[in-house]
RNA sequence: GUGGGAUUAGCGUAGUCGGUUAACGCGUCAGUUUGUGGCACUGAAGACCACCGGUUCGAAUCCGGUAUCCCACCCCA
């Protein structure tokens, strides 16, 4: 087949037949951030490039070559989002949200995109999950962040995640830190790698986390940013941990933890997997305390993560999670002629009006090759209908699995029949028994307290 | 931006000391005396062998370039 155009480089398209894998992961993190009280908010994929350039930082290798950046019709330059926090700001000062009361709680999901060269668990267009919360500075904040990212991934069943903190502390505290570390590495240039050295001018923390073996060495004996924490970071740190402790969540401190946008403050942390290759980590996000302020409002100490939603779907195949299939194709009908095919159609409606997903054939097949398709979607029961059902006004349906058959009668009376069939053959039926005792056993404690 | 590997039907693969109609499995579609799926059998459709150029009488096969995919660096979710 000579196609036109192939999807672009480092972009995936998600299938139906894969779609129910993404629905239930968003499904989840939805959940998980209403109970702790985020709602989610929509914002645009495009934005002024300015935004980004102030938001993520100027000196970020994000805005410094990885934008996708375009002059409009009008001459004006914007930006598809390399990343969501900064466009959530943006609509929160716009809307002056602090005036519904603080702290502001928002989640989204947003596709994002960056001009990197695609590799495992990283791509142009890829799409995260993330939460804001602006008018806080409290470390109870931070750990309850934590802790909700925490359990959105045990919910979807990850293993082996391990979360990593650090504090970055506020820019003085990160001015000193950046001094000593100059300081230090200046004395061993000449064992730097390149990248080590450029990083030495514009960016001293970076050293700390070089794979290169022997840099990798410097890096254990040089100074560490807890040592340059003011006292109002490190009690601020202390605190974190205090309710991470209490909470249960498990971490480890790395010093090493040091974050790419320029906004972050504070608190940083990652969740890792070994499990899906180099880029692994699942999450991420911490503090940016002067981002509301670098953005033209007021000072706003805020914070929030990202999850990215096709690394969780790495680590999920990776670790063999099941994701629950989609319902199947409770009735199939295959019908054989003209007036047979009307009375299909009606019926059909009304099963679906009842919630039962339910097809027939639209593409023209013979008997033979409905069932055939039946088969293949999986369908639970199918139904022959022709001109001897039509004269009798009944039909019976057949259970794809057993090969068993009811004849039902094609009036009024069908839907309901055929519900109570499909009910008393349900493999949830147990579930659903367990739901509907736990409910009355809800019900008689709301009573009893009244 | 820098490296390494790969590229043959929808999917997974075979095919290279260059030689007539490029093979197999799965999948798709149709049929097996026309009213019943899974199994089996029969048949069909489907590939300018990623693209462009070169070497050669002759290229899926050798050479060069490009693109895409995979993996790593950088960086990040």
């Amino acid at each position: 087949m000579a196609l036109i155009t192939k999807k672009i480089k480092g972009t995936e398209d998600v299938l139906p037949k894969q779609s129910y894998r993404w629905q239930f992961v968003e499904e989840i993190m939805r959940e998980e951030a209403t109970s702790y009280g985020f709602r989610e908010m929509r914002t645009p994929v495009f934005e002024h490039t300015e935004l980004f350039a102030r938001g993520v930082g100027q000196t970020t290798d994000v805005v410094q070559k990885e934008m996708y950046t375009f002059e409009t019709k009008g001459g004006e330059s914007v930006t598809l989002r390399p990343e969501g926090t900064a466009g959530a700001a943006r609509a929160v000062l716009e809307h002056a949200l602090e005036n519904e009361g603080l702290p502001i709680k928002a989640s989204y999901f947003v596709s994002c995109y960056r001009y990197e060269k695609p590799q495992a668990g990283r791509l142009r267009e890829f799409h995260q999950f993330g939460i804001e919360e602006y008018g806080t500075q409290s470390p109870i904040a931070d750990a309850e962040l934590l802790c909700l990212a925490q359990s959105v991934l045990d919910r979807l069943g990850l293993e082996d995640i391990r979360l990593e903190i650090n504090s970055i502390g506020c820019p003085e505290c990160r001015a000193k830190y950046n001094e000593a570390l100059r300081e230090y590495y200046s004395q061993y240039k000449e064992q730097l790698c390149p990248t080590c050295l450029t990083r030495l001018e514009k960016n001293p923390m970076r050293l700390l986390d070089c794979k290169s073996p022997e840099d990798h060495k410097l890096a254990e004996g040089a100074p560490k940013i807890t040592d340059f924490l003011c006292e109002e970071c490190e009690t601020h740190f202390a605190e974190v941990r205090k309710y991470l402790d209490a909470a249960g969540v498990e971490y480890i401190v790395n010093p090493s933890i040091v974050r790419g946008l320029d906004y972050y403050t504070k608190t940083v942390f990652e969740f890792i997997t070994d499990s899906i290759g180099a880029q692994g980590a699942v999450c991420a996000g911490g503090r940016y305390d002067g981002l509301i302020e670098e953005l033209g409002g007021k000072h706003m100490p805020s914070l929030g993560f990202a999850m990215g939603i096709e690394r969780v779907l790495m680590v999920m195949d990776a670790q063999g999670v099941e994701i629950p299939q989609p319902e199947p194709c409770s009735l199939y009908i295959a019908a054989m002629g003209d007036g047979a095919k009307i009375k299909a159609f009606k019926l059909l409606k009304e099963v679906r009006e009842m919630g039962i997903n339910a097809e027939t054939d639209v593409v023209g097949r013979g008997l033979r090759a409905q069932m055939k398709y039946a088969d293949k979607i999986g369908a639970l029961y199918s139904m022959v209908i022709g001109d001897n059902e039509l004269a009798e006004n009944k039909a019976t349906v057949k259970n794809m699995d057993t090969g068993e058959q009811t004849e039902l009668a094609l009036d009024d009376s069908f839907v309901g029949e055929f519900s109570d069939l499909l009910l008393s053959n349900s493999e949830n039926i147990g579930d659903i028994k367990e739901i509907a005792g736990a409910l009355t056993d809800f019900l008689g404690q709301l009573t009893a307290k009244e």
